[in-house]
RNA sequence: GGGAGCAUAGCUCAGUUGGUUAGAGCGCUUGCUUUACACGCAAGAGGUCACAGGUUCGAGUCCUGUUGUUCCCACCA
């Protein structure tokens, strides 16, 4: 690097991609399975490999990316194993409408040759993916990098299906299921989003068969009246209790069903009177269950009705609603309409209208898995953070019903299971099936359904490492230490995760669950394609570069909370990038030899200030990056590397430099340890800069330690005392109204006369002073006085001073010293203080009394004033 | 209906186990081509920490209640 090269502000896109080229080019981030430093594994959430990456992957990629370049440079060997999930449901939806858009169905190419077209994007968008989750700097190993439908994770799933088909925790069955006719599946319970709309509350006669009165039912489905099976009330409702058993005539359709009791129907609620529809409501079919009823299915899967419903079959549920209301009004079944709000379930992947209705489907049994996952999470054995998630994770876990597992569509892990033409027996096996085990006969064929993606997905933290081959290297990774997450998907994956391991492999999947919220736009919306006001973070990336993105997400940021990304917040990312960069440059033009070195017999008082500082940084930082507070680690270097380095250590080493080189490498060397704990967040910046002052790789150097040898306490209080001394000549320098361009002259009365006088040169640099006289007679003229604990400045009256506004504000300042006096006066004064109060804290304000009131007694007197002695 | 979060400067947010004068970034005001950086430097204004009680020597922080707001869960047809 030619230091004559180094351009005034840092361009990142000429830089980042070279950087993460020469870390992937020598393997810095390969997982050595023969090393002897300790392990440290990462569970990287596979993206979806439909879309692009949003904000969301680059927060959850920053994140883990940031602990992960921690803990290497800490020492761990890191596990960190990059790959995509084949997202079963959008996947095939997005081929489907690519081969409408060529003119073909999937069931006009076949099987194979779908197959083969959704591999063909998985390939294409994949590698976009995996291009993306380079470009924000993840430092996983790609050498290791999985698909949830390759090869091994494939053996995975069907090792899982198998062992608990023999288990008799997955079966068949035939039950209500939640229905998507526009995906044409089925999918599990939380596929399902209930939106609150307006639906139409209708009233219906329902005639008794022996006479002429009817009861009056409530419905906001009268289209499923063809499915009814009996109509329930409570047992307990006065109103109706004696008709129970008794028969009533469904309206149009005719149909005689009994009258039923049971204690779900609310009295309160319509009529009181529930019409029951088992094969197309959840609740009506456990009713039904309860009763002993039977199903009769009426919607097809395309979400019409069938032939069982006359005249109205063929319509849309939402077309023969309104027939079957008119009609019901022309005939005079038909009491009243009211408008009601109710929920109804839309399918969260299309917002289709979901219909429950009875399928043939695989199921996961969910109590037993249940037990032990709750465990795992009550005792602590896994932990999430922050704690509160734990609490959601638990009720939801508490309420699990059984995991519908099967899908009607193609792309994804066919169910490895067998049916027999024969016999209709099923055969579930690792491998294909050629015979029946029943009947021995060879005419079997593979069940049709696949997998829902998630199954897949539960298995991902173990079958990345080869379970169930490849046992040791299980063994020496597993559990994994972390999983960071969205709060989004905690019921999708960290839950699954968590039973299907603890089954599985006897063990938990991972030790702890980092949990960061959602990134919104600058109005706080959820980013979203339908309201148009989602950020590519990689149009971001082009335009200020990775780490700015990266210092944005971070900043400020709480765990489990969301954050708000917005131009104005990645600008201030930039602009403290860009000073680091130029805190580079400066040194690096200062002199082209300079190197990271420390002579500890040469440091000046203000390299100890800075080490001092430096060194607790350190301690801190490395508790909060233990704790995951990341936001609140970042906010620290900021102010360490902006406020202490640049605003003052650089600035005082201008003056000492004077082409000493010695001088010059400790600034140097204590750039380079910031460098260091700034690399987990902004790694390509730092990995740049590094390398101008240094041969090796930032990415594999250690973490710097806190080091009590930097720990000087006497001359980092000399240098505050400095910086206190030159602070209060610019405040009054300013009261005064004299710019920064026109020198003064200054007075101070000190016990201190030694540290003021040697480091003269400073505080006449800094201030911009021409003299200073230290316990020097002043001669004539009013002077502006300023009081510190050791030291006494004055400043004589300049041209452009306003002496009123002067006074007042010298006014205020008294008042609220004097209240301050006061209060802590009075708190001395109380017994109850003085003896509960920790000593140190007693000491602190005795201390700050003391100060204060000889702070009064100067301004008091002096503070525009003929000078004294 | 059940549960959780949030409410602190004009805006976006920090504020670790209660402890000096409640912080940052952005925005705003004033001054500055001070030999790394105007993506900069120096200084400044701006807060009843939603409200009401309580615990405590001491509360933005802990407890109770109220209001507003966001989200999650739930089969009220």
């Amino acid at each position: 690097m030619q230091n004559s090269m180094i351009e005034k502000s840092y361009d990142a896109s000429s830089t980042e991609q070279k950087i993460y080229d020469f870390w992937e080019n020598n393997n810095f981030f390969k997982f050595n399975e023969s090393s002897k430093k300790k392990i440290y594994t990462i569970v990287l959430p596979p993206p979806n490999i439909t879309g692009a990456l949003h904000m969301g992957h680059a927060l959850n990629f920053t994140l883990q990316d940031i602990v992960a370049r921690y803990k290497r440079m800490m020492g761990c060997e890191i596990l960190w194993i990059p790959g995509t999930d084949h997202s079963a449901l959008s996947t095939e939806a997005k081929v489907v409408e690519v081969l409408r858009k060529r003119g073909v169905s999937k069931t006009e190419i076949g099987y194979e040759k779908f197959m083969q077209e959704c591999l063909a994007w998985k390939n294409k968008y994949g590698n976009k993916i995996t291009e993306q989750i380079r470009k924000l700097g993840a430092s996983c190993d790609w050498s290791l990098e999985r698909f949830t439908l390759d090869e091994g994770c494939s053996k995975a799933v069907n090792e899982f299906f198998v062992r608990l088909y023999n288990k008799k925790l997955i079966y068949r069955g035939k039950r209500i299921v939640n229905w998507c006719p526009n995906c044409n599946t089925s999918v599990s319970d939380i596929e399902v989003d209930f939106k609150e709309s307006e639906s139409e509350l209708v009233y219906l006669k329902y005639f008794f068969s022996d006479n002429n009165n009817f009861l009056t039912v409530a419905t906001t489905r009268p289209e499923t009246i063809f499915g009814d099976v009996a109509v329930a009330v409570n047992p307990g409702d006065e109103r109706y209790k004696n008709f129970i058993n008794k028969e009533v005539v469904v309206p149009i359709s005719g149909h005689k069903i009994k009258i039923i009791g049971d204690e779900y129907v609310d009295k309160s609620f319509g009529t009181g009177v529930l019409k029951v529809t088992p094969a197309h409501d959840f609740a009506d079919f456990e009713i039904g269950q309860r009763h002993d009823l039977k199903n009769i299915n009426i919607i097809n899967k395309n979400g019409t009705l069938n032939e069982k419903c006359g005249n109205y079959s063929g319509l849309t549920t939402s077309k023969a609603r309104k027939a079957v209301i008119d009609d019901l009004e022309s005939s005079n079944l038909l009491i009243k309409k009211e408008k009601i709000e109710n929920n109804v379930g839309k399918c969260s992947r299309c917002n289709c209208t979901i219909e429950p209705l009875i399928s043939t489907q695989w199921f996961l049994k969910m109590e037993n898995l249940a037990k032990p996952a709750l465990r795992a999470v009550k005792n602590g054995k896994i932990s999430f953070i922050p704690e509160r998630f734990s609490k959601i994770y638990m009720h939801w876990m508490n309420n699990i019903k059984d995991w519908c597992i099967s899908r009607q569509i193609w792309w994804g892990h066919r169910i490895p299971a067998w049916h027999c033409e024969n016999c209709n027996y099923i055969t579930v096996g690792l491998n294909k099936v050629n015979f029946c085990k029943n009947c021995n006969s060879k005419n079997v064929f593979q069940d049709n359904d696949s997998l829902d993606t998630w199954f897949s997905s539960a298995l991902w933290p173990f079958s990345v490492l080869g379970w169930p081959e490849f046992y040791e290297k299980f063994l020496r990774c597993y559990p994994t230490d972390l999983v960071i997450t969205g709060y989004d998907i905690i019921f999708f994956w960290i839950a699954r995760m968590i039973f299907s391991s603890i089954e599985l492999t006897g063990k938990i999947p991972f030790k702890k669950v980092v949990i960061h919220g959602l990134v919104r736009d600058a109005q706080g919306r959820k980013m979203s394609k339908s309201l148009g006001n989602g950020i590519d973070p990689i149009d971001i990336i082009s335009k200020y570069g990775v780490d700015a993105l990266r210092l944005t997400l971070v900043m400020g940021l709480t765990l489990g909370n969301d954050t708000r990304f917005s131009e104005k917040k990645i600008e201030g990312s930039r602009n403290f990038i860009n000073k680091i960069w130029n805190a580079a440059r400066f040194l690096k033009i200062s002199n082209e030899n300079i190197t990271p070195k420390i002579e500890l017999k040469n440091l000046s008082i203000y390299d100890k200030w800075m080490l001092n500082k430096l060194s607790d940084t350190i301690q801190e930082i490395q508790k909060n990056m233990e704790k995951f507070e990341f936001g609140m680690a970042i906010q620290k270097i900021y102010s360490l590397f902006w406020d202490d380095f640049c605003d003052w250590y650089i600035e005082f080493s201008k003056i000492n430099f004077k082409n000493n080189l010695s001088n010059l490498n400790t600034c140097c060397y204590i750039l380079c340890e910031i460098l260091k704990i700034l690399h987990p967040f902004i790694p390509f910046v730092t990995e740049k800069i590094w390398s101008f002052f240094n041969n090796n790789a930032l990415t594999v150097s250690n973490y710097p330690e806190f080091n009590s040898n930097f720990n000087y306490e006497q001359d980092s209080k000399d240098v505050e005392n400095i910086i206190a001394i030159i602070r209060a000549i610019r405040i009054k320098r300013n009261e005064m109204n004299t710019p920064h361009n026109k020198k003064i002259n200054i007075f101070i009365s000190t016990k201190f006369e030694d540290l003021i006088t040697k480091n003269s040169d400073k505080i006449k640099k800094l201030a911009n002073i021409n003299n200073i006289y230290i316990n020097k007679k002043l001669d004539g003229g009013k002077i502006l006085t300023c009081a510190l604990d050791f030291a006494n400045i004055m400043i004589p009256l300049q041209d452009l001073t306003n002496q009123d506004e002067l006074n007042l504000k010298l006014k205020k300042e008294l008042e609220e010293l004097k209240k301050r006096i006061d209060k802590n006066k009075k708190l001395l004064q109380n017994k109850n203080f003085i003896e509960k109060a920790p000593t140190d804290i007693v000491e602190n304000i005795k201390n700050i009394l003391d100060s204060d009131e000889k702070k009064y007694s100067v301004l008091l007197n002096k503070f525009i004033s003929q000078p004294q002695d």
